[in-house]
RNA sequence: GCGGAUGUGGUGGAAUUGGUAGACACGCUAGCCUUAGGAGCUAGUGUCGCAAGACGUGAAGGUUCAAGUCCUUUCAUCCGCACCA
């Protein structure tokens, strides 16, 4: 007998995929559509492990699945080749970017194909390429002539060994996201000349559409906070002895008869302005101190400190005199970065109050001070006695007649920075004229190629090493014809990951950045998912998005129908699978030491739900082995008796039919441990059945086995489509082929019930599926054992159809 | 601190959503078989007990004929966010 030997057969198969273009996607197909593809990888010297394998699967998967059921359906490849690593390499070693990646790439290729993943290759691109970041540059022009790019000079986080600054979501721990082991430096805070997208404009409809989207509620929750919206007003404050005013955020107007002074962020505009002469020396030295400190120094010690100005601000709504303070627990980049302090009614304010002597009044008449408990307003003056939610509301209203205050939301994100001082990325398409200041690059000049250079090392003025490529740099300006320099700056790497899934739709169009047509047709993408990047990635994604179903370019202001945020694989030890702890597990090790893609592939499914993450068990792949190995041979056992008795069993049906349906909703719902499971019990029930009566009923059997051959093809597509073609099929089993149940083998003819006398189970007796009640009861009243517990007849009696009955008598 | 999730055998995990807890695997034990193979087959494997039986889903209460599932309190672990006014 054929034994099953994974190195011949999928080495051969995937050849044979490849020459028979089997996963190549035909975007004009009449068939329906199916995306289902995984988030974008970055490609490292390092290679995919075991974590990576895990993921791809996951999406590789369902779109076996749906090619399977008649879908064109597309698995898309790309690169994700921009970023700080390969810079960081070309500086050390000064090979170039270029060349790193022309030799780490075809490494990928390897591991994917090896993989058993079905991406279609004639349509990979990759973000480095020209091809690509001519349109991830046309994207930076559309956001400027929209008014969404702007640069701006801001406080940004430096990481002095990547010589660039950090996003907030690359700081960690308030460390570099690539610089954070124990030796290296915290990131400080350096006043920088930034690039920034108008996401802002963006964050309402974001966060609404945020409920209609069929993802996981954790990355949901996760997308709502990080929008963090919230509702309130913005109050006027007028200050003593000056023209000045004093604006503050608040989302509780109803307690402006509480607010007994009033803090400024140490960066607010009119701290200097406001500063009385005798208290110059002490606020300039904390407005010193509190700059120099990081943010994340800041948060780290939660001791509130602060300073008082000298100055007293007029509370509009009785004109009470109160002291303004500036205090770093202000922060500078939310609201109006200035707060009305209502010591009774805020944590925050009442450990300052406490700490400085500054006077509490509570205003709301709630037990302990909560404020999120609905009160009565109290020391309110002709608000006392209402509602706070409604005083909310009218005092905002009464001071509005006078233009003191005004309903107003705000919201926690942050318009995003997306410049780098870096080479290694998309350069910005922008040309700075002495002249015309900041002109973009004419369309019919993109792509702004990105120079070959020998050396890489940033310029040291903050600028990248783009800045010594002189001959680059110098360029006319497109408006006046001056003499004018490049930008050198490049683009954030999120923005090229924040559109590729629309490129994938049309990845070679030379005139525009996708045909509006065809992208219409395959968006959304039908299934994303991935272990990172619950926020950022996915934020931005839905941005830009937006942003093009704004210009008009696309109908689907949402990119990803289904999004499943995954777990991941970790070592054995629990740890995260990482280059520097050097415990990646090579796929290839596995596969190559003899078990194949298949039972990896199978392992990786089938060992816990996807959302859980789990640990890396190198027993768990000789397990889902065996089960591909008796599938295997259950085949094999079958094409060699070549059985041909016809005696109308249908039970092979009985037992493949309820495994399809299973199979078939478990896979839907992305529960593939279930679905496993599911096939393995089939498969064991065959076995069963075998051994009683043989393959008695070829046809039978034949179904059976047909059907669990292509029940498997989704996880191991090799050894299936090897099964396939040796039950005698030409074509392969991975398009168009998957099995559908018949509700009538779903039934049988007996059915166990549970019998429970006082709640405990006392016995399981088999009855006719088509007993009712008082048959059943009947049934179970003769059965001795239960007979045994009934000491007088039944004061309670509940039947569950089908599955348990309930008897209640005197104890 | 806030938000989200998770807690079930020696291990990974099932459980039709209030209806037989431990499916399916891993591991382990015993036996069989052999063209000694990353084998295969048979039986067993929650705990206590010779058994009948009792107990058992982080802990403690509660509702119910019936609770892993619902309610109340509580503990632990993981992941986000973190002075957002």
């Amino acid at each position: 007998m054929k034994r099953y030997n994974p190195k011949d057969i999928e080495v051969k198969w995937q050849k044979w995929w490849d020459d028979n273009k089997t996963y190549q996607v035909d975007f004009d197909s009449p068939k329906t559509k199916y995306v289902g593809m995984g988030m974008f990888n970055y490609p490292s010297g390092a290679g995919i492990h075991i974590g990576h394998a895990m993921s791809y699967t996951v999406s590789d998967v369902m779109a076996r699945f749906k090619r399977q059921q008649g879908y064109e359906s597309y698995n898309p490849i790309g690169w994700d080749a921009f970023g700080l690593p390969a810079e960081n390499y070309a500086i050390k070693t000064g090979v170039s970017p270029q060349a790193n990646m022309a030799t780490i790439i075809p490494g990928y290729h390897k591991q994917y194909k090896a993989m058993g993943w079905s991406n279609d290759w004639s349509k990979e691109i990759s973000t480095h390429e020209p091809t690509y970041y001519k349109w991830t540059q046309w994207i930076f022009t559309q956001m400027f002539k929209q008014g969404l790019a702007y640069q701006d000079a801001r406080m940004q986080w430096w990481c002095e060994k990547c010589q660039t600054v950090l996003s907030n979501e690359q700081v960690i721990d308030s460390k570099c996201w690539r610089h954070d082991s124990a030796d290296d430096v915290e990131v400080a805070k350096r006043e920088v000349k930034q690039w920034f997208f108008k996401i802002t404009d963006y964050a309402d409809e974001l966060l609404e559409a945020i409920d209609d989207l069929n993802w996981t509620d954790t990355v949901k929750t996760a997308q709502k906070n990080w929008i963090g919206k919230s509702k309130g007003a913005e109050v006027t404050f007028a200050v003593d002895a000056s023209d000045e005013k004093l604006v503050v955020f608040t989302t509780r107007p109803d307690t402006l008869y509480g607010a007994t002074f009033m803090v400024l962020a140490p960066e607010h505009d009119l701290v200097d302005k406001l500063t009385t002469e005798p208290q110059k020396a002490e606020v300039s030295n904390y407005v010193k101190q509190a700059t120099k400190k990081s943010e994340v120094e800041r948060q780290a010690s939660k001791d509130k400190t602060g300073v008082f100005t000298g100055a007293y601000a007029t509370n509009p709504i009785n004109q009470a005199k109160i002291p303004i303070w500036i205090a770093d627990y202000v922060l500078v980049g939310y609201g109006t970065g200035a707060i009305m302090a209502v010591p009774a009614h805020d944590e925050r304010d009442k450990e300052f109050a406490v700490k400085y002597s500054l006077p509490i009044i509570k205003v709301v008449d709630t037990p302990e001070d909560d404020i999120s408990v609905e009160a009565k307003m109290i020391n309110s003056d002709t608000f006392n006695g209402l509602m706070s939610s409604d005083a909310r509301e009218k005092i905002v209203a009464d001071l509005q007649v006078n233009n003191l205050a005004e309903s107003k939301t705000t919201f926690k994100i942050r318009d995003w920075s997306v410049s780098r001082q870096r080479y290694w990325g998309a350069p910005i398409p922008i040309i700075n004229c002495q002249k015309c200041d900041q002109v973009l690059v004419p369309d019919d000049q993109l792509p702004v190629v990105l120079p070959e250079l020998e050396d890489f090392q940033p310029s040291g003025d903050g600028r990248s090493a783009l800045a010594r490529a002189s001959e680059w740099l110098k360029v006319k300006c497109p408006n006046c014809g001056g003499d004018a320099e490049r930008e050198t700056d490049t683009l954030d790497t999120y923005i090229c990951s924040s559109w590729y899934m629309l490129r994938y739709l049309d990845p070679h169009n030379s005139e525009a950045i996708f045909n509006s047509q065809q992208v219409n047709k395959w968006l959304p993408i039908d299934f994303y998912n991935g272990a990172d990047h619950a926020t950022a990635h996915m934020i931005y994604a839905r941005f830009m998005t937006r942003f093009f179903h704004k210009l008009g370019l696309i109908d689907n202001p949402e990119p990803f129908k289904k999004f499943l945020f995954n777990g991941k694989v970790t070592a054995a030890d629990g740890q995260m699978f990482s280059k520097s702890k050097g415990n990646g597990v090579d796929p290839l090790e596995i596969i190559n030491s003899g078990y194949g893609a298949d039972a990896l592939r199978t392992y990786l499914m089938f060992a816990a739900p996807l959302e859980l993450s789990a640990k890396w068990d190198a027993q768990g792949v000789p397990g889902t082995y065996r089960f591909l190995n008796r599938v295997w041979n259950i085949v094999q056992e079958y094409l060699e008796l070549q059985p041909s008795s016809e005696t109308n069993n249908d039970a092979p049906l009985r037992i493949i039919h309820p495994a399809i349906k299973k199979v078939t909703s478990d896979i839907e719902e992305q529960k593939y441990n279930t679905a496993i499971a599911a096939m393995m019990q089939a498969c064991n029930s065959l076995y069963d059945l075998k051994a009683m009566s043989g393959f008695d009923d070829t046809t039978s059997w034949r179904q059976a086995l047909e059907s669990l051959v292509m029940l498997v093809t989704p996880f191991a597509p090799h050894m299936s489509e090897q099964l396939w073609h040796d039950l005698g099929h030409e074509d392969s089993v991975n398009k168009g082929h998957w099995p559908v149940w018949d509700d009538k083998f779903l039934a049988s003819d007996t059915m166990t019930i549970a019998v429970q006398v006082n709640g405990k189970l006392r016995a399981e007796i088999e009855v006719p599926s088509d007993a009712d009640q008082s048959a059943v009861l009947a049934a179970a009243k003769a059965n001795l054992k239960v007979a045994g517990y009934l000491t007088s007849d039944p004061i309670k009696t509940i039947y569950v159809p089908g599955r348990l009955l309930s008897l209640v008598v005197r104890a």
